[in-house]
DNA sequence: CTCCCGTCTGAATCAAGCT
DNA sequence: GAGCTTGATTCAGACGGGA
């Protein structure tokens, strides 16, 4: 739930510092395990969920590439299980836990690979979670595969959920769609891997966490899926990468590490960043987020008569204005919006949209006469 | 295993009437429940299995397009599963029965979307079948999403498994790479969905499968998993592409089908197929090559931050960035087009020509910035 | 003949607010 | 909470007709 929605002020760069201003996990990384950790949270408290949990991998022998330099696969103990039970009951695990802390409409996303991506998934359901998309990000520099054996592996998988069929998750789509120069977004994102100065590097030149995101991903799941002042929650905080961007991006976070060399760096990282200016963070929001105006309205303020004929854009429709705000097509009558549905023998219709007024070149939809209210009302 | 291993000859159109003369069973249609019609097969007897089992979409009320028009949903009876239960219990019948007719270095193909998929890919490592890859089918044209609350449902999800991690399946890595214009092939493929005239329509013009696949997807699949002269299974035949194409490459088919106006079609399909006909071999060359870059993609790499000023060449209008990817200029929000559209009074505008980063003699059009994107992503 | 424009359609878990 | 009203919402590609 935005703060918007509940009409609390969002102008400082932390807003949720105000909001809560007694929650003191808030922009912090709690050291543990991830359940345990996260019982020191309230339940229903965070709007926004991203987990990099543990693959899984299965690796066999070490893998050399066609050079004989070995790959540096990951292979930390974190990501070690004895069987997919075991899998499936840690997964199940922090799953709870996360459900309870989630608000109502709060959203969970879920990046793993197809070694344990289907386990996730599959829980997720069983948890009577409710599946929004799925999303796969296409690695544009992935890992080829040097046996020749597969195909290269150039792409993970992301789950978007909420907690019930019910929920009404933040999604920014006019945001997105203009992010996206004016196309849907779609489940499919291409982005590079997380390399070169934003990958961090340990003081002989080691990468600090074998499995680092890049910020691109978060930028856009953050984006899509939040707003500022938002609280947003990794269980699985490795070094940061989801804390970096909600702070550049004025949300909150809050995050959970086991490691501590990657609580050290996550903390030296979080630290460097400045936040965005607020006014740069105002979501671009589209039609639904505009003042509703009446049809009455455009007689009241005299841009439109009693008696007017309306016609739809190719002149096969006609209906006239009468004083009440309704309109008159034949034996029908009614809103703009039923009227035009009726002449169309149709269930529904934006009579906006609809209906002209005016002529040949000169015709224009009443929607026009809608925003010219709109423009005196901000004036 | 293929036949180029076994030694056996693959010079006629149809070589495996020639190895397999007593199989009644081969390219023919077996009407009836796919477990039951499996046991008609004799054990490890098919080299690769393609399976588009049912989604189990769970469709609510109907959808309509923005122009009133309604959405024509898979809504048929063999969707219908009452139970995450139900379907898992089905899934793994069918595994297992195919599983039972692989030839121990088989391959199996399974394609769903987050629908299904998760359930499908969970029971395969239950079932102790081995994950090669899993495969994004990207779409050139999904149907979009038309009420905006989800990001475009874009891809499906296929999955690549062996009966065992000790199987050596076929994988024709120096074909699928020349094919790929000497890259290696990855695990995403973008295809179109099956229309025009390849879709099958009946006399009335309607489809006749609410999810025909389409050809170019089965010729990558068997192009990389099988050789002439195997025997490819598809125990959810629908209308037959799987066999289309094994006839086209020279490949022997075996399909299970319940439905007899899926079977009717898919034999008028079959027989008018002549084997190697060259048109089906074309591969789709997508998008990759000019990959379209968003503009908030310059703000996910942070080359351009929010609240970053931007200006027309001549400096007479400017506008704010927006961390969400759109742009702010007095009044007007939205998309870079959009705003310079509305700046300048016109209808349409190339925001990424008109609107410039700098000042003076270091003006410079932002598709200078994405320029340098392009250059990375090459890289 | 080509080009342009209108129409149709595809595996889809697709509304929100007020009375 | 049920019921009614308002009115927001689409991309690529195939195809057919008319200029």
């Amino acid at each position: 739930m935005s703060v918007l929605r509940t009409g609390v002020s969002f102008a400082a760069p932390h807003p949720s510092s105000q909001r809560d201003a007694g929650a003191s996990w808030l922009n912090t990384i709690l050291k543990g395990d991830c359940v345990a950790a996260l019982e020191k949270l309230p339940s229903k408290s965070v709007d926004l969920v991203f987990a990099d949990p543990p693959y899984n991998l299965q690796l066999g022998s070490d893998l050399h590439r066609p050079d004989q330099s070995k790959v540096d696969a990951c292979d930390d103990h974190w990501d070690q299980f004895e069987s997919f039970e075991a899998y499936d009951a840690f997964t199940r695990a922090w799953l709870l836990a996360v459900r309870r802390v989630m608000k109502p409409d709060a959203s969970l996303y879920v990046i793993g690979s197809y070694h344990n991506i289907f386990r996730v998934g599959a829980m997720l359901q069983d948890l009577e979670f409710w599946i929004m998309n799925d999303i796969v990000w296409l690695k544009s520099n992935p890992m080829p595969n040097f046996r020749g054996k597969r195909f290269t592996n150039a792409h993970e998988t992301i789950i978007w959920a909420t907690k019930s069929p019910q929920a009404k998750p933040t999604f920014n789509y006019d945001a997105l769609k203009a992010f996206n120069d004016d196309l849907q977004m779609r489940s499919d994102w291409y982005l590079p891997l997380c390399t070169g100065s934003e990958r961090l590097k340990d003081a002989g030149g080691q990468k600090v966490h074998p499995t680092q995101k890049p910020e691109a991903l978060l930028y856009r799941i953050l984006t899509a899926s939040s707003n500022p002042g938002d609280v947003v929650l990794d269980p699985f905080f490795g070094t940061g990468t989801t804390g970096a961007v909600a702070k550049k991006l004025g949300r909150s976070y809050v995050g959970v590490e086991r490691e501590q060399d990657y609580i050290d760096a996550a903390r030296a990282r979080l630290e460097a960043i400045t936040p965005n200016d607020p006014s740069a963070l105002e979501m671009h929001k589209g039609k639904r987020a505009e003042k509703r105006i009446p049809f009455g309205t455009l007689l009241e303020t005299g841009l439109l008569e009693a008696g007017t004929r309306l016609t739809c854009a190719k002149g096969r429709h006609e209906a006239i204005v009468r004083a009440d705000g309704s309109l008159k097509a034949g034996p029908h009558t009614g809103s703009i919006h039923k009227v035009g549905a009726l002449v169309q023998g149709q269930d529904a219709c934006n009579g906006w949209t609809f209906w002209h007024t005016g002529s040949g070149t000169k015709k224009a939809p009443i929607d026009d006469l809608r925003k010219e209210i709109r423009s005196r009302l901000q004036a």
